[in-house]
DNA sequence: GCCATTCATGAATTTTTTTCATCGACCAAT
DNA sequence: ATTGGTCGATGAAAAAAATTCATGAATGGC
């Protein structure tokens, strides 16, 4: 008898209607349906499950313990589904989703807490990650789905991508207090070759001080440490055990908190911009644009 | 858009089978449809819902995040409702239930753990639960459904009721360590005006030593005391304090525990006989009639 | 480039749900 | 005790929904 699923989501809401109202007819007018289509559906499930769900004691119906039981079910369950059908509008709005941030740039980490913490505010509904490391590179995780936003300098252009410039910096070298350079207008490459270099563990391709300053003159540091967080890379440089290369805004940020600062790299300095990568699909979703717009207005914190 | 239910069954358990078995066509297999009912019902549930499920990639079916979520509630949902028809079956087979046992005999508790604990070695699936108090007595219970089994030794005959005899026993009087009448063959009834009676916290109309042999002699105790449990009122007859009427067989269970003696009650002795009362519409029952048959089984008892 | 396989779609068909109309039973108020 | 209003059950009819069938377009492995 059994095998096929007998029990139906409109079943658990006559139960439970039933159990609310007294009554078929009253839960009938509750469901926006007739009391025969009712008793018709109850009729059939009963002859599914082989099991009456109520007694039928003169013109009460009181539940069996099956229909207890069944009753326990819905009261379980029903809210869950519709709790789903509420999320899921959410979704349709674009009010709810997920928004996986990728980064490509170290630094930049420190501007995004400051984008995100008011965007959780504004969408309550949406879930914010952030990832760091991507097998193919960022572009390949934005485009196998990995992420949804990539943080990035590189605006790699590519077909269904689009990049949008949100913040512009300037990449400066850090030195500890009594650094000879300190007071440098600025600093030149072969200043460095006696140094010992910090950066954030990345290839060196990726690292502008490399490729914007180093490489191109042809000269290195003297030793390269690489450390993981911002933080003690400013503990270690203000202690003097070496220099880095950082945001200016960033160094003027934490002047405060560490004895370092800022030296122009080059004569003309090395200017950076980051972009917001995203798929170009995705670009109705509403909770990804505003989140773009809402970075876009971060611009000016270059200034400070 | 929202307000009637969308999200029904089905639709879970097509995400599933699709996440489950990669494809529509072979989902459609395991779901015992067509591919074309299947991509027509998602067709609709997005359509309701207005928002995709899956992306769709070439041949390939890639949830949306709303699929993901959807899958998420799939997942949870749709084994709480096969549960549900699975314990549903056991109802219909009178493997399941619930035996809500009422008792009309306080002494008779030891002698139901007894029988329950067989019982519910067999019938794993229902929850035997015992209450003592009833507003309206033990066939007003019955009758109002508020318990399915009633241990009785007034088997009170009416319309919708039956009762079958379980239990017979010799109801006997227990006296303390040197107390004068250990040794008698029979007490009388006026050899008790002088002691201290102790019983159950019930009407003395509902007593057997009231009922059946002091109340018809016109004697009384000397005082009345009342004891909940059966162990405590062993104790209190072991130390003197008073003498007892309970059923043979639990004196002689606990003789050993305790320095207690049974003396008939008058020169016949007062027989006791113990009914199971139940619903007639719920002979049927197979666990219900399965407890009464192991009852019937312990008769034997009283033997011991 | 082939070709088997995938999902989508419109129309036809089948199945299911729902309504309508009506019945017998119940119960409270008279 | 009668009765009027209400309840749930039921069979037949109608409406709606689900399912299949037949087919198309696109895909991706060979």
């Amino acid at each position: 008898m059994n095998g096929m699923s007998a029990l139906e989501r409109i079943h658990l809401e006559i139960l439970r209607a039933v159990a609310r109202h007294g009554s078929l007819t009253a839960a009938a007018d509750t469901l926006h349906l007739t009391q025969s289509a009712l008793s018709h559906a109850v009729r059939k499930l009963e002859g599914q499950l082989g099991i009456a769900v109520w007694h039928r004691e003169g013109r009460r119906l009181r539940p069996t313990q099956a229909g207890e039981y069944l009753l326990g079910v819905a009261g379980r369950l029903l809210p869950q589904l519709e709790l789903a059908e509420e999320r899921l509008g959410q979704f349709a709005r674009g009010e709810r989703g997920a928004l996986r941030i990728g980064m490509e740039c170290h630094p930049c980490y420190a501007w995004l807490l400051k984008i995100v913490s008011p965007y959780l505010a504004a969408w309550p509904a949406v879930d914010v990650d952030v990832k760091q490391k991507f097998q193919f590179g960022g572009i390949g995780a934005l485009l196998d789905h990995e992420i949804d936003l990539l943080v990035t300098p590189d605006p790699l252009r590519k077909p269904g991508l689009a990049f949008e410039p949100v913040f512009d910096y300037e990449q400066v070298l850090v030195v500890g207090p009594g650094h000879p350079l300190r007071a440098a207008a600025y600093v030149q490459p072969g200043q460095l070759a006696d140094e010992t270099l910090i950066t954030y563990p990345v290839e060196t391709d990726r690292l502008d001080i490399y490729t914007r300053f180093l490489t191109p003159a042809g000269v290195g540091p003297k030793r390269h440490k690489t450390i993981e967080t911002t933080d003690i890379m400013l503990q270690m440089v203000a202690s003097g055990r070496g220099v880095a290369a950082l945001p200016r805004w960033l160094v003027e940020e934490q002047s405060g908190k560490f004895d370092v600062a800022a030296v122009k790299l080059g004569r003309r300095g090395v200017a950076k911009r980051i972009f917001l990568g995203f798929r170009d699909a995705d670009a109705e979703i509403d909770y990804l644009r505003a989140f773009v717009e809402s970075a876009r207005g971060h611009r000016a914190d270059r200034a400070r």
